[in-house]
This record gives C-alpha cells, sequence and structure tokens, in this order.
DNA sequence: TTAATTTGTAATATTTCTGTAACATTAAGA
DNA sequence: TCTTAATGTTACAGAAATATTACAAATTAA
C-alpha cells in the first residue's frame, strides 16, 4: 500500500480515526477542513485517491468535485464522498457529479478501508495489489517475498523497495532523482551514485542466466523495467 | 518538456524559485523583472508560455497583455497571470483581456506546473504530449523508446532529444542555432558544424533501407523533418 | 555482546557518447 | 565547366556516464 490519500471533512475527529487507520495500513495520508484550502492542498499532494465530505463549512462537496473534474490533472482522481445519514436521496446527484462511492455516516472503518480498496482496485490496481507481477517477476508484499520463475529470490530491504517500485510501474523510465524520493525514506541524503550499486544488486539478484536482463539502463535519464 | 516559457515578474525569488523547477521539468526558461523590458525580450525569446505577474514596477500585467495581444506574432501566446490574494476580483477582467489561466499567490509548484501544462495541452499538444508521432516514426518520452514501422531504435542521447526537437514541429525548417539553443542544454559552447554529424548519426539510425529520407536538408537555412 | 547482514561511498574499470578536424561530395552561380 | 560555399562522411581522442569492486560504518539478528 503506497498510495496517498486526501481527506477534506470538517469533523477533526474523523480525519483522526481515519487518518490514523489508514496510516497503519501504509497509506500516505494528508488532509484539510475545508473546501478551498482543501482543494489547494490537494493539488499540491497529488493523492491517489480522495475522501470528500459532502457538508462542508465553505463548498458543498459537489462543488468540490465539480472543480477537480475540470482539472486535466485530476480529472480521473477517485473519489469517496462521506454523507451524514438522511442525505441518501442526494446519493444520486453525487454520483452524477462524478463520485466513484459514497458511505454514510456512522461508518466503521474497516466498511471505508473495503471500500477504498475497491475504487483503487479499478483506478490503480498497484497500489493495492498484494501482489506485485510482471512477466516471471512476482513480488509478495504480504509475505515480502520475491519469485522468479517460481524460484524464491533473497533480496535485502532496499532491494526490495526498489523492485516494489518498479513494479508499480514496469517500463517507465525514471531518473535518479525520482528513484531516490520515492525508495528511499523522507529526503535522506544519499549520493545519487549510490543508487547504481544498489541497481547493480538487484541485478545480480533477479537475474538468471539465459534470461533476459530485467532492468534497463537508459543512459543520461536513469533505469526501468522491462 | 521542449517548450519555452518566459517570466515577467517583480520578484526575483519567485522568479528563481519557477525558473530552476520548470528547468528541471525540461522547459527553457527566460525572464524579466519589469513590464517594458519583458515585453522586448520575450518577443526576442518567441516564448510557447508566458506567465505574467499582476503587478508590476512600471506597466500592470493588463497593460502587457493588451500589448502582447496587439501583436500579430503574439496573438495567440499562451498566458498565465500570477495574482496575490485580494486581487480575485481583477480576475475576470484579466481573463477578458486574453488571459488564458490564472493562478493566486503563494502557489505550490505543483499546481503552477499543472496549470502550464493544461494551458499547453490546449495550445501546443506536442510540447506535453506523453508520445510523439509523425507518419511512421513513434517517441515515447515516458519510456524513452524510439520507434519506426513498429521496429524499435537504439538512439543515444543527444540522437534522441534532437529527433524529439523535430517531432515537436515537424515540416518547420530549423537553423542550426535554433535547434543548438533547444536542443543543447544551457548555452554550452558547440561548433554548428557538430549539429551536421549529429544529424548524420540521426539520420543513419532512423532510415530504413527502400523508405524515404525523414531528415530534409535545406541548404542554407537548417534541417527539417519530413 | 558478538556475528551477520546491509548500506553508502570512494576508487577503479569499462562502456558509450561527443565534439572536432580533416577530407569528400554536392549544389548553384559565374 | 569551374569555382566556391555548404553539407556529408569518417575517424578518433577525450569526456561523460555507468558498472564493478572493495571496504568501513551502521544496522539487525543471534
Amino acid at each position: 500500500m503506497k498510495g496517498k490519500i486526501f481527506i477534506i471533512e470538517d469533523e477533526a475527529s474523523i480525519i483522526q480515526l481515519v487518518q490514523l487507520n489508514l496510516e497503519k495500513e501504509g497509506f500516505i495520508v494528508a488532509s484539510s477542513l475545508n473546501g478551498n484550502e482543501g482543494l489547494k492542498e490537494l493539488k499540491k499532494f497529488e493523492p491517489n485517491l480522495l475522501l470528500l465530505d459532502w457538508m462542508l463549512p465553505d463548498l458543498s462537496g459537489i462543488d468540490v468535485c465539480k472543480n477537480i473534474r475540470k482539472d486535466n490533472n485530476f480529472k480521473n482522481l477517485p473519489i469517496i464522498m462521506l454523507t451524514a445519514k438522511g442525505e441518501e436521496e442526494d446519493k444520486i446527484k453525487g454520483l452524477e457529479s462524478g463520485v466513484d462511492d459514497y458511505i454514510t455516516k456512522p461508518f466503521s472503518f474497516n466498511e471505508l478501508s473495503a471500500r477504498i480498496k475497491a475504487v483503487l482496485r479499478r483506478s490503480d490496481p498497484n497500489i493495492v495489489a498484494d501482489e506485485l507481477i510482471f512477466e516471471d517477476l512476482k513480488l509478495d508484499r504480504i509475505e515480502k517475498r520475491v519469485f522468479r520463475d517460481e524460484k524464491e529470490i533473497q533480496l535485502g530491504p532496499t532491494e526490495f523497495r526498489l523492485l516494489e517500485f518498479f513494479l508499480t510501474n514496469p517500463k517507465r523510465v525514471y531518473s535518479r532523482d525520482q528513484i531516490l524520493e520515492i525508495v528511499w525514506p523522507n529526503n535522506v541524503n544519499v549520493e545519487s551514485r549510490t543508487i547504481d550499486v544498489h541497481i547493480r544488486r538487484l541485478r545480480q539478484s533477479i537475474n538468471i542466466k539465459d534470461k533476459k536482463e530485467l532492468i534497463r539502463t537508459v543512459r543520461s535519464s536513469g533505469y526501468s523495467l522491462v
């Protein structure tokens, strides 16, 4: 679970509860207590999913929603609406305005978590997948194991995260800076050359002779999984 | 992202921040601290987009804007206005005077970047497109790959950038100076004839026998993709 | 606490790319 | 046709980027 979730909700207690539990599941969470500010921060945060309260002090949830849908970069951001009981009639309106799912308060965290995962599974499967698979490579996030060709491979923690990162976006080329930012915990200072060494270690571990190289070097750009 | 962006803004710190980040994304950036000078330099620079501060020491943003719109060569130059909080009422006036979008300070770079790309996507899609296609030639910016006729072609970094450049504006003829300015990183000093050599290398890589030459030499003017 | 594993870096080796110069060819006007 | 300027082609040395290795410090497991 490496996804980012943003919450716009005016009850601080709900935010706290949800945030705590989501973080426990490995999501990165940020939040805002009102609509206008939320919109700005959300666009900075670039979440993979938005939890949006229906009733906000300044804007209505629908307004927020419409604003997001107008923005090309967030046109497809999955949104789950949080509605209070009795607002049920509005649900249909909510879905029309481009909401992906809704849940009525009060809800259990399990219920919410299930819906979040269901929505993410549609929009961004790799975020919630327990297993990341690419060709004959398989990474099991639950058991923290990696297999190639059914045979288990032993990886150090950093190599594991590195491979997990490549597997969430195979083929795409990443610069060393991008890799650093995501694979290494909060802006630690690490030489950019260090990545080369870890790439080498990862390569050594996952490569099988007579099988093609899995990590492609793109000179002056970075690396990718192919 | 091979586009050119010009900034007119009197706070040097903002220019610095924005310029640095835009360059990291591959844009070529130039700037000016006031309106009159800015107008002159802008017309020399020929940007694909202008970031324009609303309040300038000499001219108002609107004046600059009107001046630009009067100039046939820049009638359609996309403009994003930078406004301070509280000037919101003026926004409509801004949009009326031919601004394509606006953003209120303080803004995050992500927010700005998103708007820039949205505006460019409308005015000049090739600058921000993930894939550039011309006839049987395809360049994938995400995976950093080039294909002709579905077959992959291996290119060195400079040849890749060179082709990327031609593909954002096929058919148009570029002088060696223009090519140098955009394809080579920050005004390095390179013999103009060096370009010929790279053109040759590019030609050698992308040409397939029995298929027509893709790069046209325009004697005494430069090269173009046809 | 000790032993084993993992990490980051620096030093070195290797590969690939770049720019230039020298020479060859072509195009166009005299 | 000859001349000249512009472009094409080639080869190569130095530069730049990446790969590899070894090792000491840090972290984790035993």
